[in-house]
RNA sequence: CGGGGAGUAGCUCAGCUUGGUAGAGCGCCGGCUUUGGGAGCCGGAUGUCGCAGGUUCGAAUCCUGUCUCCCCGACCA
């Protein structure tokens, strides 16, 4: 049967993901060099991230706030490797004004004036004004922990952009936190990825691996990065979340200093800890298929859309009235304490093209309701994570009493086909040999699908681990917790002895 | 930053080699037909051909410069 999205995973992987975009209006490429433009349909799934992602960040104890998009030069190099680490990629303001010329054919010119004695960067993290601002904040004990999250945009010039996995800006939160003791910062740090992890899980129905990142993958200033990968359909990996212990390296580069319990002076203990417009990418490859993406119900825009069958004009009034009326019943309805997000879809357009329209943007229950259905008090529901075909008739009453169980249905296959996928290529492996047969593809001008969370022994340096990424480009994802992946072995590498496994992938 | 490709209608692109002043498909608008399905027929609107120079009687087409985007590589929270 032919698909609504070509080429198909199979066929071009990265190309369908473009594709895909576009069929579910999620975002288009702007006229601003890897920028997009976010369109309704993607911004409203931001919506619903930020707000759910908001609240668990305020059940924990955050608040939000707002810090300058432009951040003085001098502040980003007072932390060294932190300075390094984001040198390339910063877009600098040297000007704050224009001067209006004519240029020799008379045509006006705006032409940059006003120099400034000290260029800003656009943000690409704020860590070190942020860290100015705590510094200010913070002078006692009793000021401690300081838990701060701001929701921003964020700037990176990125040599090679991709819609929602790598933009020039993106969209994101930002926490930042000081503690008084090293422990207490350590334990924030994993109480977000705890965060991270069930937010994703259970709102966004992606699975997730959690560990640590090797020193080469480390945020530029961390002492520790920790992550969740997720796993997506063309078997890579996505950092779908991070969250940094700082130590005591950028309240040292910021003074951010307090009298202690016992009168002497400290520096604080930071962390950051952050997700971006990323994880709409991550959800586009996560639960995608050659039909459009399919939107988990929980940060659906649109849960559930009517569509009235129209058949003769007649009619065409009473079944739209029919509908309305059906939606606000469900809208009655509630599914994790907020009300159904219904919407009837009156569009004086052929049903077909808007059957598959939603179906397209990934809709969770799509209904249709004519004058048949009327006459025999059924209601016609399509699931979108089953086929496009796929129909069952179901009396009114019993559809609006379960619907609620319906989306939760929908929302649990989608986490539990994602599950079963990512566990199904977590391969463990034990020689060079089936390490390079399995990133290796057969063929490597179109490469196939191929490769996998290979779950390894390591015990090699930090240059093995720069070999393996040239030559394979493979790269430690993390190195996971938990006492399933600690056993006695030798690294596939270097024969070392090792005493816990790793996750290396090829990644996003 | 290196290698390649491309900028022409809302979108995808043809036309350029051999200069004569703009095309197709899709989409859009209108009409009729169709209707549990991504429909059909007829009609219509839409372009300083990326920008700036140059050559020429005449440039989308040739020349020079310039900007932007896309792909591959390097780089990358």
């Amino acid at each position: 049967m032919k698909s609504a999205i070509s080429p198909t995973r199979d066929e071009n992987y990265p190309e369908w993901y473009q594709q895909v975009i576009k069929a579910a209006d999620l975002a288009e490429n702007s006229e601003v060099r890897g920028c997009m433009v976010i369109k309704p349909w993607g911004y409203g799934i931001w919506e619903l991230i930020q707000r759910q992602l908001d609240q668990m960040f305020k059940d924990t104890g955050h608040k939000n706030a707002y810090f300058p998009l432009l951040i003085p030069l001098s502040y980003l190099e007072k932390e060294a490797e932190h300075a390094e680490g984001f040198a390339t990629e910063c877009a600098v303001v040297t000007h704050h004004r224009l001067k209006a010329e004519k240029d020799e054919n008379g045509k006006a010119r705006l032409v940059p004036d006003g120099k400034l004695a000290e260029p800003f960067v656009i943000r690409p993290t704020s860590e070190t004004i942020i860290g100015a601002a705590f510094a200010r904040w913070v002078q006692s004990y009793r000021d401690l922990p300081l838990l701060i999250n701001q929701w921003a945009n964020v700037m990176r010039w990125e040599m090679r952009p991709r819609l929602f996995l790598r933009t020039a800006e993106f969209l994101w939160q930002e926490g930042h936190t000081a503690h008084e003791t090293r422990e207490e910062a350590i334990t924030e740090m994993e109480l977000i990825l705890g965060v991270y992890e069930k937010f994703v899980r259970d709102h966004l129905a992606i699975p997730v691996v959690t560990g640590a990142k090797s020193e080469n993958e480390r945020f530029p200033g961390a002492d520790e990065t920790l992550s969740i990968e997720a796993m997506v359909q063309d078997r890579k990996a996505i950092q779908a979340g991070t969250s940094h212990f700082l130590g005591q390296n950028f309240s040292k580069a910021s003074g951010i200093n307090f009298i202690g319990r016992d009168g002497k002076s400290e520096h604080a203990w930071t962390t950051s800890w952050g997700v971006s417009t990323r994880l709409i990418g991550t959800l586009i490859m996560a639960h995608g298929d050659d039909d459009g993406i399919i939107v988990p119900p929980r940060i659906a825009p649109t849960q559930v859309v009517i569509l009235p069958i129209t058949p003769k004009e007649d009619s065409k009034d009473s079944v739209i009235d029919a509908c309305q009326a059906l939606a606000k019943m469900l809208r009655l309805q509630q599914f994790h304490g907020d009300p159904i997000r219904v919407d009837v879809d009156a569009r004086d357009l052929n049903g077909g093209v808007k059957n598959w329209e939603w179906i397209k943007k990934g809709v969770p229950l799509r209904i249709e309701l004519g004058p048949r259905d009327i006459e025999s008090r059924k209601v016609a529901v399509s699931r979108r994570d089953l086929g496009p075909k796929d129909k069952d008739f179901v009396p009114k009453e019993d559809f609006i009493r379960s619907l609620s169980e319906r989306l939760q249905e929908v929302q649990d296959s989608l986490l539990e086909r994602a599950r079963v996928f990512r566990d199904e290529n977590i391969i463990k492996i034990d020689s060079r040999e089936e390490f390079e047969a399995l990133f290796t593809p057969r063929n490597p001008n179109q490469p196939e699908i191929h490769g996998g969370f290979a779950l390894c022994h390591w015990a090699g340096s930090n240059e093995d681990e720069e070999q393996i990424q040239k030559d394979l480009k493979v790269t430690i994802r993390c190195i996971p917790f938990g006492n399933e992946f600690a056993e006695e072995g030798t690294c596939f590498y270097t024969g070392k002895p090792s005493s816990r496994r790793v996750f290396f992938a090829k990644s996003y």
